[in-house]
DNA sequence: GTCAATACTTTGTCATGACAAACTGAAGAA
DNA sequence: TTCTTCAGTTTGTCATGACAAAGTATTGAC
């Protein structure tokens, strides 16, 4: 029996040399283009490098770049001596460094902050270890109660390193930390999350509307912007009954 | 005030290209070195690549990559006009697909596993839903108590489609689930894993020696192969007061 | 002294060419 | 038939060369 997987030669695909948009990532997007609306199929092989390359009229390093980025991102599996492979029609993005409040937005769950706490002090040692700062550091400390389509979803408290950002809490009430981050040119680009669960305080119950003793997700992060700088520390309770957290991975 | 970042030559660095490891591999790993050792330190620019690349002898696409595999790894990060600096002392990888035992086994954490129940049977709609496989395909069902450091940790259950491999009581016993998929040659490429939390059953309180209503963690998770194939489902509860994810994430 | 234009440095992108290594499948030998 | 050998295909690695873009530092004008 042989097995003869279908070959699906690629559409002309063109390239716009004019365009600032790097050929590599035009060819890519065309390519998870046609993976993604199926034109081509989960399982089949793609054109070969060489002859994609000279057909699109770009250089081969251009097209194993253009590949190489579908590779890490799930959708192609290549093997020397056989060919490049379509394996997941959809890109699987590695975990998102985002916030829940962009989250929120996205999945359209109308999400409203209250911000119970705001102060700035000296970083405690739990702190400053975190964050990897000198104790004593001067950060802003928060507290918000985050909601969501109306109900309460989330206690939050946060650090931040003052001179990294000062912070109001007109500012907090409505916008996610993390775009208030970025909008002050701090990106974050690496996080070290922990996520666990325990049982509801009877202040958290409380506050979340949840019973005492109900399971709560938590989950602390730290996270740092490209040179190094940290930028925040949080540490954060999820009412279990209504978050989860979604994770997707791939090895290498 | 000049903030004259330190500048690290770094030292001469050889290439063995006689060897079979990748030129690019083995520069990255020498600068890996170098700075795991300290003798770059956080903060410090490392050489650029046009002037490293004629030290080491080899060509500037080759010190490229291996820059770029120790940026993708978070310890260094690029800029251009300005240069190639580290960020980091430590490898951050990715979320690892790996099993609850290796992790165990890794962090010497004396696992053990009784298999609880193993049987066949077709697929349920929801098993089937998550393996992506027709509904009523036969898998191989198993419910694993694991334990660590002699009490118990988590309480697994696993469906693993029968074509994939079949799989025996004593084997599930004596090595971990993905220890056994590799081993005939099914590698766990990608997986989709949601992470919750709730409160404990009786029935599982008593397996897990937790009290009634304890918080556990809850994963549910779906790995596929390079092929596309689905190799298992799984939906494990952890004690959270055993227990927690750890995460490194990276933002491109 | 302050600001704008210019030169320089460094990474980003791309092309061309070459050989190596892994896998497949067919032809040939036992 | 069954195994081995060999040729062909395809990705993996590497070199050389060139120009573009972004950031930094210097110079010069006012």
């Amino acid at each position: 029996m042989t097995s003869s997987t279908p070959r699906s030669p690629v559409r002309p695909v063109e390239v716009d040399r004019t365009s600032p948009v790097p050929l590599y990532y035009q060819v890519a997007t065309r390519l998870q283009e046609l993976i993604e609306s199926g034109e081509i199929g989960v399982g089949a092989r793609i054109e070969n490098e060489v002859d994609l390359a000279s057909r699109l009229g770009v250089s081969r390093p251009t097209t194993r770049r253009a590949i190489q980025y579908l590779v890490e991102r799930g959708m192609l599996v290549r093997k020397r001596g056989v060919g490049t492979q379509v394996v997941h029609p959809k890109v699987r993005r590695p975990v998102e460094l985002s916030s829940l409040y962009d989250d929120l937005v996205a999945g359209d769950r109308a999400p409203r902050t209250e911000v119970l706490d705001i102060r700035q002090m000296p970083a405690s040692d739990a702190i400053a270890a975190a964050l990897e700062i000198p104790a004593g550091t001067e950060v802003t400390w928060i507290e918000r109660l985050r909601f969501a389509g109306g109900e309460p979803l989330a206690l939050m408290h946060n650090a931040i390193p003052l001179d990294v950002l000062p912070l109001s809490k007109e500012d907090l009430a409505e916008h996610g930390l993390y775009e208030l981050l970025r909008r002050a040119g701090h990106v974050p680009r690496i996080a070290t999350q922990v996520i666990g669960a325990r049982s509801a305080t009877s202040s958290e119950a409380r506050i979340l509307d949840e019973k005492r003793g109900a399971s709560l997700l938590t989950m602390t992060r730290t996270a740092w912007e490209a040179g190094g700088r940290a930028l925040e520390y949080g540490s954060h309770v999820y009412r279990a009954s209504r978050y989860s957290f979604e994770l997707n991975l791939s090895a290498g």
